[in-house]
DNA sequence: GCTTCCGATATGTCTATACATAAAGGCGCG
DNA sequence: CGCGCCTTTATGTATAGACATATCGGAAGC
C-alpha cells in the first residue's frame, strides 16, 4: 500500500469528500450519498466511511441526521479565526534578528487595581515585569506583565534579564484557560518612550490573561507600535487542517 | 442507557481523559496507559478507545508513537485563537439596537490600486460600498467594501440600502479561503467624519479578503472607533470543544 | 565491548457484524 | 379523509478479530 498510494484509505476518502465540498462542487445543502453507497464505491466497509464522516461532522463541513441522510453544511455565520504568534517566532519569521531587554522588575502586594486577580484570596504578591522586544535593533513590542506568586511561586527566584517571561511561563506553569483582548490604543507616555514613537500614536494592544484551573496566573499587555504591525491569519470555512499559505 | 448516564461510552472516556490532561493531573510528557489497558479498565474493546485517542491526537492534546506509547503533548507554542464576530451579532450580543446605513455605492473599473484582485484578469468591474453600522444610534463601525463582479455577477442588481452586503454575500456567494489582518490605524478624514471622532484617533482596523476557488471575491475594511471596541476570545490549550465563557 | 538482529509491544488501519435510534413515508383503520 | 402505527432507511455506537508497522530493548554474534 504505497508507491504513489502512500496513504490510508480513510485519508483518501476524507480528502476527496472534503475537496468536493470546499471546491464548491457540492454546494451547501447538497445531499451526499449514504455511508453504504460510499463504502460500496470505495470497496470498503461502512465503518471506514463512518470514521471519515464523523471527522467531517466535527469539522463542521457536513450535517447529519438519522434517516434524512447527510448534507453539506451551510457555512457558519462567523467562521473567522485568528492565530496569534509567539513574539520571538513572529520576529524571526520575518527574517529579523530577535532582541530582548528587561526594563523593570518589581515585586509588590496586589491592590484594588489588579482586577484580573481573584479578590477573595488575600495577601497576594505580584511580580511586575516590563520588557522590550526588538527586531533588528528596532523596538518591536512592549510587554507589561504581572505574574501571581500564588500560582507560580518559583518565579521569584528567576531573573528575567535574558529569557522572556512568556517562554519561561509556557515551559513551567500549566494553563487551562486564557483570554485575549485586542484593542487599538493611543501610545501612553511610557509606551512612546520605550518604543521610540510619538505619544498618542495608534498602537495595537494585545492583552492576554491566563488561568490555571480557575486560578489567575498572569496578565500581559503587549503593545505594538502602530501601523508597523498587523495580525494576520488565513483560513478556510471549516477545514480539518489549518489553512496553508 | 440514559437517566444520568445519557452519554456514549467513547464520549465518557474522552471527557475523562481530557479532564485529567486539562486539569494538570497528567502533566505534559506524562505517559498514559496503553489502549489495551484503558480498554480493560472501561471494559470495552480497543477500537472504542482508539477512536477516542484519535480525536485527542487531532486536538493536539496527546502525542502518540508506535511502540513508545502515548504521552501528554507539550502545550503548543502559539495556541492562541481569536474568533471574530459578525457585526450585527456583535452589536446585539451587547443588548444594543443594531442600525445600518449605506453611505455610498459606486461601480467602477478595477485599477492598479486594487492589489487584492488577480491582475491577470482584465476589464474587471468592482462594486464599491461604504456603509455605517451603528449600535443604539451611535456609530459603531465603518465598512468599506469592494466586490468583484467577476465572482458575484448578481451583486449589480442588489440594492444594499437595507441589508448589509456582508450578510448578502454570506448567503449567496461561496468562499473557500479568507484572510484577516488586524491593525491599529489613525482615523482617516473619511473615517473620522463617518464615525464622529477626531481625525487621528486610534482605530481598530480589520481587513478581510475572501476568495472562491482561488478567485478574489471581496475585500472589506472594518474600522472601529478606537478604545470603544475590542476583540475578545477565550480558549483552552487544545480542547476539542470551543471554550465556554 | 560493540554492533546487529530479532522478538515483544503498542499503535495504525481495516473488516464484518450487531444492535440501537430517529425519522420519513406509506398503510390501514376508524 | 385523517389520524396513528409500522416498516424502511440511514445514521450512531460498539465489538472482536486481523494484519501492518514502527521501535525499544535485550540477546546473539563479532
Amino acid at each position: 500500500m504505497n508507491a504513489e498510494g502512500d496513504e490510508t484509505l480513510h485519508g483518501r476518502i476524507l480528502r476527496e469528500l472534503e475537496g468536493r465540498i470546499l471546491s464548491g462542487e457540492w454546494q451547501p445543502g447538497h445531499r451526499l450519498p449514504s455511508e453504504t453507497e460510499i463504502a460500496a464505491a470505495y470497496g470498503c466497509s461502512r465503518m471506514t466511511v463512518n470514521k471519515v464522516m464523523t471527522q467531517l461532522t466535527r469539522a463542521g463541513l457536513i450535517v447529519r441526521q438519522r434517516r434524512a441522510g447527510t448534507s453539506v453544511a451551510q457555512p457558519g455565520p462567523q467562521p473567522a479565526i485568528l492565530e496569534i504568534q509567539d513574539i520571538q517566532r513572529e520576529v524571526e519569521a520575518s527574517k529579523s534578528v530577535y532582541g530582548y531587554r528587561l526594563l523593570n522588575r518589581a515585586m509588590r502586594e496586589a491592590n484594588a487595581g489588579d482586577t484580573w486577580l481573584d479578590p477573595s484570596e488575600e495577601r497576594l504578591e505580584v511580580l511586575e515585569l516590563i520588557c522590550l522586544h526588538s527586531a533588528d535593533g528596532q523596538p518591536f513590542c512592549l510587554e507589561e506583565r504581572q505574574i501571581s506568586l500564588a500560582a507560580a511561586a518559583d518565579v521569584s527566584a528567576v531573573d528575567f534579564s535574558v529569557r522572556p517571561p512568556g517562554q519561561w511561563l509556557l515551559d513551567t506553569v500549566r494553563w487551562s484557560a486564557a483570554e485575549h483582548t485586542i484593542r487599538a490604543v493611543a501610545a501612553s507616555a511610557q509606551a512612546s518612550r520605550a518604543l521610540g514613537i510619538a505619544k498618542g500614536t495608534p498602537c495595537l494592544s494585545v492583552e492576554r490573561k491566563t488561568w490555571n484551573v480557575g486560578r489567575p496566573v498572569t496578565k500581559v499587555v503587549l503593545t505594538y507600535p502602530g501601523q508597523t504591525h498587523a495580525l494576520t491569519a488565513r483560513f478556510t470555512p471549516a477545514s480539518t487542517k489549518p489553512a496553508e499559505s
